[in-house]
DNA sequence: TCTCTATGTGGAATCGATACCACAAGAGTT
DNA sequence: AACTCTTGTGGTATCGATTCCACATAGAGA
């Protein structure tokens, strides 16, 4: 690997006077940059990004941590956090917690040892101990997905999305609807999206049954599972005729039980799921879904931290997305 | 952020006797031992990662140059790559190239500056600019998806897979086979596949017909637009009965296109593909398809990157992955 | 002629780690 | 008593860049 000194050597000049030639600064005459930027030509010689980062104390690498690299919410809110930043130069250190959560505070320490300039955290869980680390990081810093006390965070408006679409059921005139939900420990999709849900049954005075409130785990037979338990604890007169599900996988999975099952969707019972997941557009029925715009929450988040990095603001801003309800055929 | 220097001071010893129960090193007294390991505790020191770099000139992160972040081929493999280098203590510095061949080239220079220690490139083309850049790279690399000559490789066996699915096409008693391809930039998917078709048509006798021979580019509505041009441009009296796509999206988009012009499938007309996505167990009829292991394919190329950083063996290593055929109902 | 300023260049300290080397102290050997 | 050997510790050079400071030169203005 070659070094500085050697291309000053090559350029007859000294070290000072390629690094000038490097970052465009101080004076350099016309000659000597002639000469380092030959030498540099030729030799295709690149800095040390370490020994930069030492004195600078700027990487230009940027820490990402994911709940699971392959799905394809984490696959597009990637997408467009790299589409912002490659523009500007920087490079994304990809760190995966396979929703282990003691994983995102090692992580996060992890990344800060090495020295990345920001962090962006697509969380699924809020815990007291994952808060205090992100306060005590001392980096710029900014969440996706969840809301972090005092910290910046990129978020979709999970509450009125699920509120929309249970309206949306009830407008179509399904009364005795059934829910599908998960775990509380994900607050953004396990609370907020079920008290989304009940808000607007008891807005429209419907009733919830308690053998309706399903509960799954985010893959597709965990939604099959959930439906099955559904229709068997519930008596042939105290059928529901619509199914929401908080997410599309979980939809998908339901679907596939009452296909199997005979029902017919949706006219013996309608589905609803939320994410506008790429399957949803192809299985048939079409999925009837909300479409919640990963890409923008990952540029979003991007260009906030970058703020961040450039301004030094310590000003934490929440931004909301919006969503969009996709009629398929489900419903 | 502390230094080493720091910690020194705190527990009352020299940076060297810090430096080597870090890292398990030469001689250190219990006593001392246990001062530095109390203040580092106490502390929540971490080693800065660029002075350790700049020494060591190991730096525990490979860097990964994929084609397009949010697909679920590159998500799987990086998934696989992950789970083997998470084990081992290293990170992924992730970088996207978006289709744009110079941008390979571009990268593998920016990560060698970067001074990772391997670099795996998931590669979708092969050309003489960036083979040359790739000797010339001088680092542990292993290429995925395409065989590089003089270089590691983990690729798949698309001549056979392609010329199996189409075998099976032919036992199930098909013989007008319509085939979808793409651009043979991409030698594996452009080249491999189809000749594995060829073969397996020339060796059943069948003929290859001139207006059966679509081109899509990877996405569903290539896939529907390429199955449209097919049926339009064949007469009704030579109709295809089956079509083999070489990917499964274009597969899907061509299914789509069959449902919305009123074909059975697979009745009057079977439809396969290739690469097991998601999508194709959950459509109707469930897609046939092959089987690629993205995944191991990672692991595969994370295992034979890290023996390479370890061992400093020069030789090239080529891994070709099997196959399976999953049968679905579309044929 | 003598400052003064603008331009241009090199020397040297620095960032935060590692690792080699010198040296000290105590135990065991001859 | 002189010697090796083991254990333990600190000093210092080094990695490859940036950046401040000192200094040189040349032309402008007094």
């Amino acid at each position: 690997m070659l070094t500085i000194k050697e291309i000053a050597e090559m350029a007859k000049v000294s070290r000072s006077t390629v690094s000038r030639v490097l970052n465009d600064s101080g004076y350099v005459s016309e000659e000597a940059r002639r000469r380092v930027l030959a030498v540099i030509e030729e030799t295709g010689y690149m800095p040390s990004q370490h020994a930069k980062a030492l004195r600078t104390k700027k990487t230009k690498v940027i820490g990402v941590i994911l709940p699971k690299i392959s799905t394809e919410t984490s696959g597009r809110v990637v997408n467009g956090i790299n589409e912002v930043l490659q523009d500007q130069g920087y490079q994304i250190l990809l760190t995966a917690t396979n929703l282990d959560y003691q994983k995102e505070i090692e992580y996060l320490r992890l990344l800060k040892s090495r020295q990345v300039d920001g962090i962006i955290l697509i969380a699924t869980t809020v815990n007291a101990e994952l808060v205090a680390e992100i306060h005590q990081l001392n980096k710029p810093f900014v969440a996706i997905g969840q809301d972090i006390p005092k910290a910046s965070s990129v978020t979709f408006d999970d509450y009125h999305a699920a509120k929309e679409m249970t309206n949306y059921l009830i407008r179509k005139g399904y009364k005795n609807i059934a829910f599908i939900g998960v775990d509380e420990s994900d607050p953004a999709v396990g609370i907020h999206r079920k008290q989304g849900f009940m808000s607007a049954m008891q807005d429209a005075k419907l009733t919830i049954h308690k053998e309706w409130m399903g509960q799954a785990n985010f893959t597709i037979p965990s939604g099959f599972e959930a439906m099955k338990r559904i229709i068997r604890n519930s008596p042939e007169n105290l059928r529901p005729d619509a199914v929401f599900a908080v997410t599309d996988r979980i939809a998908v999975g339901a679907m596939q039980y009452l296909k199997k099952a005979g029902f017919t969707v949706p006219q013996e019972m309608a589905v609803a799921g939320i994410g506008a997941a790429d399957i949803s557009k192809y299985i048939d029925p079409a999925l009837t879904t909300i479409d919640f715009e990963n890409e923008r929450a990952g540029r979003e988040a991007a260009v906030i931290l970058l703020e961040k990095i450039e301004s030094h603001k310590e000003q934490q801003k929440k931004v909301v997305l919006n969503y969009r309800v996709i009629e398929g055929d489900s419903v």
